[in-house]
DNA sequence: GGCTTGCATGGAGCGCACTCCAGGGTTTTA
DNA sequence: TAAAACCCTGGAGTGCGCTCCATGCAAGCC
């Protein structure tokens, strides 16, 4: 997953950078709708339509508009900010810190700094996990060389 | 933590090379007693005195001694087992599958086979989540980027 | 119109990895 | 030798991150 640095527009606020990073096996959006369905953003996120409204409850999403007949229908920026959670999920955040992060988002531009530090924080937490990993292969690589 | 090759006897059904991999902040053992009280274990290993017993109850570790009195004494191999017990944590492996594989020590010599397939399965996975954490460094980043 | 499929809600349930409790015996320390 | 500290057991409780359930409305198809 290589990162292209000439992504979209410098909207802090909405966020998101990483237009459609859709894992293997999940599928795309029906291109341009703007109004997707739960099931719909399921099967391109890999999260169940389960999680989606839990996120919703928890409030981890921002509010997600409804057709006539109060079904969601998530926008293109719905979307990409799943996509930041995933990001932010794959590096063991916990849900309660990513809830965080989305209410200083809400908040508003003068969260920026906060934000940061947030992201700063979890960067960190991340390197040290990955020198903890380092550390268990040495004794892994050990121990499957004495069964050899 | 660097790994010295130099280690113990080849003792593969006791397992554990890795002699003493105190964190930090945790406690040496009262050196050579081999019949140590379960809070020294658990100030030694960082494994609270519940999480020890439990263990047992579980099956992830083999028979501790007891003393006349039915208190439990472990020996230099139990607290060796733990350590290696504690690496596989970090690694992430499921409770479950250290029980498995505890069994297949209990079982002996003929299931070498499985146990260091057991390890390779686990070393890929390591190796799989720090590709994983990588790419979060790379979104981390970015958006890092983006507050300054 | 009936059937299937999809979506809605609030709330219960689950799997994991511990963590704690009640009620009792044992060991150490002063 | 008495108090304080430690250890035992079976079983209940906790926190996290989902996952499922019952019940009901709405839309599409034959």
């Amino acid at each position: 997953m290589t990162l292209t640095r000439q992504e979209q527009a410098p909207d802090l606020i909405g966020e998101e950078p990483e237009g459609c990073d859709r894992g293997p096996g999940l599928r795309p959006l029906p291109e341009g709708r703007d109004r997707y369905t739960i099931s719909e953003v399921s099967a391109h996120t890999g999260l169940s339509v389960h999680t989606l409204r839990w996120y919703e409850r928890i409030g981890l999403m921002p509010h997600i508009d409804r057709s006539h007949t109060g079904q969601r229908r998530y926008s293109d920026k719905d979307v990409s900010w799943l996509a930041l959670v995933n990001k932010l999920r794959l590096t063991g955040m916990a849900v309660a810190d990513m809830v965080r992060y989305a209410d200083l988002v809400r908040q508003g531009e003068h969260t920026y700094a906060e934000r940061r530090a947030l992201l700063v924080a979890t960067r960190q937490s991340v390197l040290d996990r990955i020198e903890e990993l380092r550390s268990t292969l040495a004794v892994l690589d050990y121990k499957i060389d004495l069964y050899s």
